[in-house]
DNA sequence: CTGATAACTTAACATTGATAACTTACCGGT
DNA sequence: ACCGGTAAGTTATCAATGTTAAGTTATCAG
């Protein structure tokens, strides 16, 4: 019953009630028996979506690798997801209407206490994944430059400018990307971690 | 002619365009006497705003300092900017309407080249200007730990990353702002150009 | 068979961005 | 002083959108 929702995929944003019901072949206020409007819609496939990056991460949190590594490892895979699913990111950080509870609640109390079925959940999931691996990284002994939540958030910030910025300039002559993502992670560690010597 | 764009500062994207003509005193249709659409509109409106923001820059620009703490007050008025006028920043980086013809420019013939008249320059100029702020970094003799422009790309991407973040999810309980903005010029000097020692 | 509940449809609305057709004022040339 | 055309607006009108109201069909317990 909400697997009608694959086939936005082509239009999105230009993505009319009406022709979503097309596709489903349902007429248009049906919709409204399952979403309260079409931002609901759009929140609800947006978590299916999100849902796939979550758990990718959650099998890199089981994996035994130093904290670091996995750290690079989330951010790259955090990367790559944004990149293939340039819309739904942008739906879910760019696009404005960030669900007021989450805005509220934040990442300090850890995913806990975060219903994942709640709609819009699944991006805010995400990020807080990403803010628990830099706590991890802290607990094992590395010195951060800065407290650790502004750490995370500022290590966020710049994996987020990264996608956020070819997301929504695609066209932009950058320079090779995956030189850009490598540069970004780098730059991000060093400039957080204080490294050795 | 061009004053009545100041208006818009209420509802903005909830801007339509009859209000807009009832706030000028005129009737819907005679908008399109002078913007094409209501795109054109808002462009002219941003474009405006970030005329602002590239006067202050070439002040920068004239200044006796050293290049590199140019670039950290270059880059903190980007961002101060930017939180100051959330609503043009988004239209002219966050919102996908990015002009083709700038799209297709780039940065690399430096600012030269782009007509400042033309609707939807001002916010790509301002950016090339932070891009040439690197270009003299480097002829400076200082050494980066990457090809310019992606230096360049890279640092942007960071500024653009913590803008980004805040305007789109103001109310989320970030840790203080100043910290913030003070910690991510320093990951991305520290991140792009090689530190002595 | 009745009556209610669920799942949907058609009809209708208000608002939006945008266009077409008409009106009015001004201004230079003869 | 008249005439013609251009500039600047207006009103009337469209098609499309998100959304709601009212009606229709089917299913199923008692």
């Amino acid at each position: 019953m909400a697997a009608q929702e694959l086939f936005l995929r082509d239009g999105y944003e230009a993505t009319t009630i009406r022709r979503i019901a097309d596709l489903v072949g349902v007429s248009a206020p049906a919709l409204y028996l399952y979403f309260k409007d079409k931002d609901a819609i759009m929140l609800a496939l947006c978590d299916q979506t999100f849902r796939s990056l979550n758990e990718v991460m959650d099998g890199m949190e089981k994996e035994d690798v130093a904290p670091i590594a996995r750290l690079r490892r989330c951010g790259t895979a955090y990367i790559r997801f944004a990149l293939e699913h340039p819309r739904q990111y942008w739906l879910t950080f760019m696009s404005g209407n960030t669900p007021d509870k989450i805005k509220k609640r934040g990442h300090k109390p850890d995913t806990a206490g975060l219903d994942p079925e709640e709609p819009g959940a699944q991006g805010a999931i995400a990020f807080s994944r990403l803010m628990g691996i830099f706590r991890e990284i802290e607990n094992s002994g590395y010195a951060l430059n800065y407290p650790v939540d502004t750490a995370a958030e500022l290590v966020w910030m710049c994996l987020h400018g990264l996608v956020a910025a070819i997301i929504n300039n695609p066209e932009f002559p950058w320079t090779r990307r995956d030189a850009l993502i490598e540069g970004m992670l780098e730059v991000a560690v060093r400039g957080v971690v204080k490294m050795p010597g």
